[in-house]
DNA sequence: TCTGGGGTCCTTTTGCCC
DNA sequence: TCTGGGGCAAAAGGACCC
């Protein structure tokens, strides 16, 4: 694929490739848990490559071009992915490979500025402004940036070079695989008005829906809708938002650290689970993991937050606040337990459940855990040893008992409330 | 065709206090 | 004493993104 690579439609108006005015670059991975495939396994090349949950339930993640050529794409359903592509191999995903190979990745985009928002392991947002005068101008630091990864990772990316954030995301979807476009301020409108509305950030399946009803096909079409009618469709946020898009006003900057809201951890069974003492299990497990999490980002939340899943995909969630935030996963798992048990559902057969902590306080500003309570420091002290064996073993070194007996042990006992579990008594 | 797991944000409802 | 309503926080649900 060539560099320098415009949209299948034409380049846009105004001087091609004029890229002043233009500070943010977007650097979107192609097909990337694939390409990380491909290349730990170069016998795949040139294959249709499908990284997904190989079990009954899983969707696809990620597919090389080769598979996307027979409709494969990411978040489908495995068994239709596998009926459209029979000849397709398939991976099951690696995410410490790819979340090593993505700190390279950001490593490459943190020594052009500091100016770095990363969106996930794939992608992510820089603000070059301040290292024009040192490396030239934008649409140059977007190709010095795919040389270096092709060169340093052997894997490809997209980058758009553009004026505002949402609109370089626009330009690197356009210009894929292996593309760089830029789309000059002069050209803005030119380049926005003849998407399709489902282009926009926030524009997804539902919405999309509600637009084409009142007659919207393109964002042409939704920057000629008055604001206050789109937003009489979509209420008042989502309206201004979607409005302000297609006149391709964007104000958010380049953010390097946005703090994390919420931390958790869900599972969809392999098969529906109704027994609850088995449920309890899962939650405790969830609840563990949560506030290993926590812990290794010195966090701790306030309110702890269930979501359960009905066979026929109905998904309830409940949530409790605590009086002060929490890192122990014993308190977690407590809560977590009681909000399942008010429910009222024991033997109702659930294809998921999940435990989120929520309200997160910023691990400088918490308060030392005085009012925590001193049943919670004799947890959070067996728990913190946990970690230094996890750390020293590995995961599963040390487990609750009652996840180390069997899966399906018929004699296993439903698991004790925490008030009964004190450690060292 | 049958839908993962990690999240964010927005809207609506509900309960509480004054 | 009863009722209404404003303000607020929490809870619940849903859409969306990668």
């Amino acid at each position: 694929m060539s560099r320098g690579r415009v949209a299948p439609s034409g380049p846009p108006p105004g001087a091609p490739g004029d890229d002043t005015g233009c500070p943010v670059l977007h650097v979107d991975m192609d097909a990337f848990y694939a390409s990380v495939e491909v290349r730990r396994r170069p016998d795949l090349r040139g294959l249709p490559v499908i990284v997904g949950g190989a079990g009954g339930r899983g969707v696809v993640t990620s597919a090389t071009y080769e598979a996307r050529a027979f409709g494969v794409h990411s978040a489908m359903p495995m068994t239709r992915a596998r009926r459209l592509c029979p000849d397709a191999v398939i991976v099951s995903p690696d995410f410490e490979a790819y979340a090593a190979t993505s700190r390279a990745v950001m490593e490459v985009f943190r020594s052009v500025t500091p100016l770095v928002e990363p969106i996930s392991l794939d992608e992510a947002f820089l603000d070059v402004s301040g290292a024009v005068r040192r490396l030239g101008p934008p649409a140059r630091i977007g190709e010095l940036i795919r040389a270096r990864i092709l060169d340093e990772q052997r894997i490809t990316c997209s980058v758009g070079v553009a004026p505002t954030k949402f609109v370089a995301k626009l330009a690197s979807a356009r210009c894929k695989p292996d593309g760089l476009l830029v789309v000059p301020a002069a050209g803005l409108l030119e380049f926005l008005h003849p998407l399709p509305v489902a282009a926009l950030w926030g524009v997804g399946e539902r919405t999309e829906e509600t637009l084409v009803r009142l007659g919207l096909r393109t964002v042409g079409d939704l920057a000629a809708t008055p604001l206050t009618a789109l937003q009489d469709a979509l209420g008042p946020a989502a309206g201004a938002h979607l409005h302000a898009l297609a006149w391709g006003r964007d104000e958010r900057s380049v953010v390097p650290h946005e703090p994390d809201k919420s931390i958790g951890a869900e599972e969809t069974f392999a098969k529906d689970i109704g027994d609850p003492a088995a449920i309890h299990r899962e939650l405790l497990r969830l609840s563990e993991r949560t506030a290993a999490r926590l812990r290794d980002g010195g966090h701790a939340g306030r309110t702890v937050a269930i979501k359960v899943r009905y066979a026929d995909f109905t998904t309830l969630t409940r949530a409790k606040t605590l009086p002060a935030p929490t890192d122990v996963g014993q308190v977690i798992y407590a809560t977590a337990r009681a909000l399942y048990d008010a429910l009222n559902i024991a033997g109702r057969p659930l294809r998921l459940v999940g435990v989120r902590v929520e309200q997160l306080v910023a691990p400088e500003s918490r308060p030392r855990q005085l009012e925590l309570g001193a049943a919670e420091t004799g947890w959070r002290e067996a728990e913190q040893a946990v970690d230094r064996a996890v750390r020293r073993f590995g995961t599963g070194a040390v487990r609750p008992a009652t996840l180390v007996r069997g899966e399906d042990d018929p004699r296993t006992p439903p698991s004790a409330p925490p008030g009964e579990l004190r450690p060292g008594e």
